[in-house]
DNA sequence: CTGAAAGCGCTTACAG
DNA sequence: CTGAAAGCGCTTACAG
């Protein structure tokens, strides 16, 4: 049962059983053809050797690798911890494990790295999580490879390129709304960086809720931020300094609603009793910080279970009719997380 | 060049370089006693080719995979992101690639996941993260099936089984002498659980800077706690609000540090004027808090490419020489790092 | 429902 | 310095 000492084969479970190698493989598989006597005596040869296939012995002979590969860029982003835990279980789930690998998203011999990976472990599949998932250059490699690929919330959804994201408009309406409902009229706004979609489509998330509500956005509380801590911090003192202080903010990520609340902190202004904040992503931060963050969390471990499942049991299991494109692009559902930094006016 | 067409195999790029296979794999695993010239044509063609050896192929019949484990539990662990990080960068350099997989510590089918991993994979070798690095069952598992492991920061050092750990006692010392020389002699510690090895020695480094400037630890001033954000937060409540204040808080780890934080916060606490906080970590969030903390920072990167690289260079190359037991217990250098949580009183 | 043969693409001894 | 042969442990057609 050692693997460097000497682990059975295929060939003494199938002499041991009684039965051709041929067979064996069959039950292994689950192929269907296999009397049921026969597939419970080969099982329990299995079973009493510890027999495990060899990857190896069966990705040269068979053409599948069982390997699902995952590329990334930003390693402290927890974003990636989320998808490989989802990522990871549901390979073990599917017989299937995982490869990662970090990337740097403008490194010069990016399409060499992608296409060594590539040709060695041949993975039957490939996650992709920004920004390499919208990179021209890493998608054209696995295209070139044909490595099937999924997607996970890429900036915008390529034709017949399986995808998985959630509904950034839809949650941060929820976010707008539940301030809303709280009795906040005045409510100000921290955008993220404008090449990211995200950014617009939680803003769009936001004027629509306003509107839902006769109200429009109010110019001088709608701050430009980059996602980062410093951007909120500087948002918020402008927006809390300004002649007319906002009762809530919308800081459309969580780094930057804590920085709202340093900036909060700074001027000696108590949240959520005299300000209302809100963040985006349920960052581990979120609930760190006092007070804990009312924010959205994003169903990245499901996302990430989704998208091994469209790779396993995608193109080459499907009934090969036309494949319609609404299922090549998956919307998750996310989930509001309110805690102690949103309060009543 | 398309994996999944026709990409070339090492028969064709024997025969368009009118030499045999052997030759070729002699050149690509830079095996000796091949002509220069022989070689140079060989590289040619590969190049040419853009050839690249099938990963399968080579597993199965050279009994090498090329792969590299990473077991580990804690997926929001930002010690994972790091270690993942220094492992694909070191296992790139090496032509390896790195698996992961999530387990939990106590799930009752450990064994078997493990088992099941290293039967299928036949990893190379295999990096274990904490608390898995700790688990007599893994250890055990993988020690059955001969798998090569490297602890990383295990509790303590096994005969015989390499590690990897940062120097939590100096470290700590290091952070104490940091707050005497900024004239601190009424300093709190927040201790870790009692469980882990890391929480007594970074008391110990703690009660070490102390006595060589002729102090002791005062019994009041030294608070229970485990290493999370309440425990600090509640440790922290007790030591401000007693009768004789510290000017500085020690906690042994970040979470805790941003718990005395939010204390302080509450009493009204002016951080850094009224109070210096320093944690040990260094964690995301250490930098994103006001003020931003003064913490350590483990060598987790570093800690991974060691990792690597003593499994892939180690018994297999190494000269079969009695094996050093200081070799295989290898103690990287941490940082230091003062931020604004830290004042002179 | 079952099996004998061929072959996947490399590396390992073994020769020369 | 170079090569012909065997074999790693499976799966894929192809038969029966």
């Amino acid at each position: 049962m050692s693997p460097r000492g000497t682990s059975p084969t295929i060939v003494d479970v199938a002499r041991e059983a009684g039965v051709s190698i041929k067979t064996v493989s069959r039950v292994l598989n689950h192929e269907p053809g296999v009397h049921e006597t026969t597939r419970d005596q080969v099982l329990k040869v299995v079973e009493a050797l510890r027999y495990r296939p060899k990857q190896s012995a069966r990705s040269l002979a068979g053409g599948r690798s069982f390997l699902i590969g995952l590329l990334y860029y930003d390693p402290s982003a927890n974003f990636v911890g989320s998808v490989q835990q989802g990522a990871t279980l549901r390979c073990r789930e599917l017989g299937y494990h995982l490869v990662v690998e970090s990337l740097h998203n403008d490194a010069p011999d990016l399409r060499q790295q992608i296409d060594r990976m590539v040709m060695a472990l041949r993975p039957d599949g490939m996650i992709l999580t920004p920004p390499l998932c919208d990179n021209p250059e890493v998608l054209a490699a696995l295209r070139d490879s044909g490595t099937p690929c999924v997607l996970m919330s890429p900036e915008r959804d390529i034709r017949s390129v399986p995808s998985v994201r959630m509904d950034d408009v839809h949650a941060a309406e929820e976010i707008t709304n539940l301030l809303l409902s709280l009795g906040h009229r005045h409510i100000a706004f921290i955008k993220g960086p404008p090449d990211q979609s995200a950014s617009a489509a939680r803003y769009q998330g936001f004027v629509n809720a306003l509107q839902a509500h006769d109200l429009q956005p109010d110019p001088e509380l709608v701050q430009p931020g980059n996602f980062t801590f410093a951007s909120g911090r500087d948002a918020a003192h402008k927006l809390l300094s300004g002649r007319q202080r906002p009762t809530a903010v919308f800081a459309s990520n969580d780094d930057m609603a804590l920085g709202v609340l340093a900036a909060a902190h700074r001027l000696g202004l108590n949240v959520p009793n005299e300000l209302s904040v809100a963040g985006f992503d349920d960052s581990p931060t979120a609930a760190l910080v006092w007070p804990p963050l009312t924010t959205v969390r994003q169903p990245v471990v499901e996302m990430a279970r989704m998208a091994v499942e469209m790779l396993v049991t995608g193109p080459r299991n499907a009934v090969s009719a036309p494949v319609d494109e609404t299922d090549l692009h998956r919307v998750l559902p996310h989930e509001l997380v309110v805690r102690d930094s949103t309060r009543a006016r």
